[in-house]
DNA sequence: ATAAAATGCTATCAATTAGTAGTATTTAAC
DNA sequence: GTTAAATACTACTAATTGATAGCATTTTAT
C-alpha cells in the first residue's frame, strides 16, 4: 500500500487541470498553483503525456491539456502508471507469491481493506473531483 | 497511504513470533525464517524493543520475546511506530493542513477508504493472526 | 576465569526516490 | 529571419530509505 510523493503531485496537478478540462495550462501555472518543484513537475508532465493522460503542445503558446475524456481517467490508472501495479495491489508483507499460490498470514484480514481502497481509486475519475477544488494556498 | 518495507519486515517477524507467543526467539531464527536481511533485522529488533512490543534478553541463551499481551498489540501501532502517524493518516495529496482547516479536493472521496484501512489496522491484533501462519518458504 | 553465544551500537555503504541545472528544440509573433 | 515563450532531454545532485560491517557488551556453560 504505497503512494509515492510523485503520485501525489500528479493528483494535485491533474485535479487542478480538471477544473477546466478543456483549457490549456502552462507548466509555469501548474507548478505555481500546486506547490510542486518546477523542474520536477516539468519532467512529470512529460511522463504524464507519454502515459496518455495529457498531451503537450510545443512552442510559444504551448502547454498541456487532457488527451482523453476526464470522466474516463481513473485515479488508479494514475498511481499504477507512476508507482507500478504492486504499489497498491501488492501483499502487505511484501511477499511476491502471496495470493497466487499461497496466502500470507495477514492476507484475509488485509484483503477487505485493500479491495476498498482499490475500488475507491478504480471508481473515481478526475471528473468526479472536478468541482471540489479549493484555493491551493490553503494547504501550505 | 504508505507502508515502508521496514514495516512489512516488522509484520513478518512479529506475526511469526505470535505463533508461539511465550517463546524466546533468537535473531538468527527470525531472519532465517522470515527472509529479512540479518543486520537489518537485528537493528529493527532493538527498535521494536524500544517501542515496547518485544523485549530482549541479552547474553548466551538470550533472544526476543513479547513484552506485552499480543492481543493488545494492534497492527496500526506497529506501522505508526515505524513509519510515523502521517504515513497512514496523512492527506492523499500530501497537504499538511488538509482536514484541519480545509479539505483537499480528494478528501471526501478518499476519507472512506482511508477510514476502512485505519479501522482494519486498529482492530487487528497480533493475536488475531496467530494461527494463520504458513511455511514462509512458500512466499519466496 | 574463559570461551561461546547471544544482543547493542555506531559508522558507513548502497539503492531508490526526489529535485536541479543547463541546454536543445519547437512554434508563433513580430 | 529573429526573438520570445513555451516544452524536451539528459546528466547530475540531494535526501531518504534499506542494508552491511565491525566491534562492544552481556550472560551462561564449562
Amino acid at each position: 500500500m504505497n503512494l509515492s510523493k510523485t503520485s501525489k503531485y500528479a493528483f494535485r496537478v491533474l485535479g487542478y487541470m480538471a477544473k477546466d478540462e478543456k483549457a490549456l495550462y502552462s507548466a509555469r501555472q501548474l507548478y505555481r498553483e500546486n506547490n510542486v518543484p518546477e523542474k520536477y513537475l516539468r519532467r512529470l508532465l512529460t511522463h504524464l503525456s507519454k502515459f496518455g493522460f495529457i498531451k503537450s503542445i510545443q512552442g510559444r503558446q504551448g502547454g498541456f491539456t487532457f488527451a482523453r475524456d476526464i470522466s474516463k481517467i481513473f485515479l488508479i490508472e494514475i498511481v499504477e502508471a507512476i508507482d507500478g501495479t504492486e504499489s497498491i495491489r501488492g501483499c502487505i508483507l511484501g511477499y511476491k507469491k502471496c495470493a497466487f499460490n499461497f496466502s500470507c498470514p495477514m492476507h484475509d484480514i488485509w484483503e477487505d481493506a485493500k479491495v476498498h481502497v482499490i475500488n475507491t481509486l478504480s471508481n473515481t475519475s478526475l471528473k468526479d473531483i472536478q468541482n471540489k477544488m479549493v484555493e491551493t494556498d490553503s494547504f501550505l
